[in-house]
DNA sequence: CTTTCTGCAAACGATTTGCAGCAGC
DNA sequence: GCTGCTGCAAATCGTTTGCAGAAAG
C-alpha cells in the first residue's frame, strides 16, 4: 500500500483518502471488479472521482483496466502488484475470474512473441489469454 | 458467400444486399475493422443498418466482433470462414493485424484449458490471445 | 496560499431504437 | 399482402468534463 502511495505521489499526484479507497476495493476482490462494484464497497465515493481517479491510478502503473465483450469495463491492480494471471469470462453472464498462468503456456507465448518479432517487426510488450466459455453457475 | 447466406437463412433472417456488402467488406479486409471502416468501403450504407446488421450476421455466426482498449469495436468474419488466428494490437495507434496462431502455443492452450476445467469447472469453448506492443510504424 | 481534488450536473459519443416507408418472399 | 428491412432522427447510457468549493502540502 506505500508501494502504490509512491507511485502516485511519484507521478505527481497525491494519494488521497479516495484514491487509496479505490485501490483498497481492488485489493479485496479476487478478481476484476466494475466501477459499480467499486461504488458498492465504497459508497462514500462520487462516481466521477471514481472515474477520475482510476484514470490516475492507471497513469501511476498501480491499476489495469480491462475490457471484455459485456457493457462494464473492469478494473484490478497492476500485475507487478498481484502476479501475473489470466481471466475465464464467462459468455452467458459476463463473469470474470482470475486463473494463474500455467508455465508452459507462458513459455509458449514468449516463444511466438519472438518469432513474430522477427517476422512482423511488432515489438510485444505484454499479453492477453482469455478464456471464453461458461462458468460453472452457467454451464 | 453462398455459406454466408445460408447462414443468414437458417436464422430466419434474410440474406439481402445491404448484409452481404457488410460481409464484402470484411472479407476485403486481412484485419478486423471498425463501423467507420465498412462505411468508407461500402458509402452507400447507412450506419444504424450497420450497426443492425452485424448484430444480425454475429447472431447468425458469420461475425465477430473484436473489443480492443481503444473507443471503436471492430468486426471481422467468423474463424471457421476465415482459420483461427490471433491479434497484434498496437497500444499506440490502435491497429489491429491477424497473425495465425502457432501449433505449439494451440496446444499449450488446449492443455491448460482443460486443467482448468478440472479444477475450476469453467468450460472453455474459445480463447483469445491477444499480442500487446508496439506495430513497427509505432516502435 | 497555491495547487490539486472533489462532487455535482451537464456534455459527449458510440451504439441502439422508434417509426414510417420500402423490399423480399 | 405480409413480414422483415431500411434510413432517418431521436434516445440511451457508460463515461468524460466544466466549474466552484474543499483539502493537501
Amino acid at each position: 500500500m506505500t508501494e502504490v502511495s509512491e507511485r502516485i505521489s511519484r507521478t505527481g499526484q497525491r494519494p488521497t483518502r479516495n484514491r487509496l479507497a479505490i485501490v483498497e476495493a481492488l485489493h479485496a476482490s479476487p478478481r476484476p471488479i466494475t466501477i459499480h462494484e467499486i461504488l458498492e464497497a465504497q459508497p462514500q465515493l462520487a462516481q466521477s472521482s471514481v472515474y477520475r481517479n482510476l484514470v490516475v491510478l492507471e497513469q501511476a502503473r498501480t491499476v489495469r483496466r480491462i475490457v471484455t465483450d459485456h457493457e462494464f469495463a473492469r478494473y484490478e491492480l497492476a500485475e507487478d502488484l498481484t502476479g501475473h494471471h489470466h481471466h475465464l469470462i464467462c459468455v452467458e453472464c459476463g463473469a470474470v475470474e482470475d486463473v494463474a498462468a500455467p508455465a508452459g503456456l507462458e513459455r509458449s507465448v514468449h516463444n511466438a512473441a519472438e518469432q513474430i518479432a522477427r517476422s512482423t517487426g511488432f515489438r510485444t510488450e505484454h499479453h492477453r489469454i482469455d478464456l471464453l466459455g461458461r462458468c460453472k453457475q452457467c454451464a
